[in-house]
DNA sequence: AAAATATGCAACCGCCACTGC
DNA sequence: CGCAGTGGCGGTTGCATATTT
């Protein structure tokens, strides 16, 4: 059995798990098994989740988008996956969790930059998020439907566009 | 032009929840 | 009920590229 590969995603593997993914699928293990185990079930679901699915909006985030994320952010927590779920544009394009994170990450940095002597302040803000109970289980998943299924410590799910208005 | 530093993105990692046995 | 397998998630890290010195 091959040993397992590391790192950045060749054309020719994205190529695959798309082929893959039609036959199979969200059946990540059978799509990791038909690539002869050269990427496990977790690094496919990745790829695909993050980068491949054709839904993803690929655009730069909008200061709308922006503005949704920090209010989401002190609201309920760093629940990505939840917030990209429910920024979908007019096409029906949707975001991805990393995506999120990843532009909520470096604009905290650009923040955090520009007010040096603010950090504290924010983390306070932070602290004081009403329904954030911490990392473990403050999030929710899909089953196999793709419905919308809370992991319990979740007290509210506010629509997107609420927090747009 | 080269080196140092900053920035952004993508992948890795470990934990948790769900499901089936 | 307990366990193993799998899917899903957020946090962290590393690399490539851009910018600054």
């Amino acid at each position: 059995m091959p040993s397992l590969k590391k790192g950045h995603w060749s054309a020719t593997e994205d190529k695959l798990v798309l082929e893959l993914h039609l036959r199979h699928g969200s059946d990540w293990k059978g799509i990791a098994a038909a690539m002869n185990g050269a990427r496990d079930h977790k690094q496919v679901r990745e790829r695909y989740v993050n980068h491949l699915d054709p839904s993803i909006n690929h655009d730069r985030f909008s200061i709308e988008e922006e503005r949704a994320l920090v209010k989401w952010n002190k609201i309920e927590g760093p629940q990505w996956a939840v917030f990209a779920r429910r920024m979908r544009n007019g096409d029906g394009f949707r975001r991805t969790a990393l995506q999120v994170k990843n532009f909520f990450h470096r604009t905290a940095c650009r923040k955090n930059k520009r007010q040096k002597d603010a950090p504290m302040e924010q983390q306070a803000a932070v602290d004081e998020r009403p329904n954030y109970e911490g990392r473990s289980g403050a999030s929710s998943t899909q089953n196999v439907r793709g419905e919308e299924k809370p992991r319990g410590r979740i007290k509210s799910l506010m629509n997107i566009r609420n927090l747009l208005n």
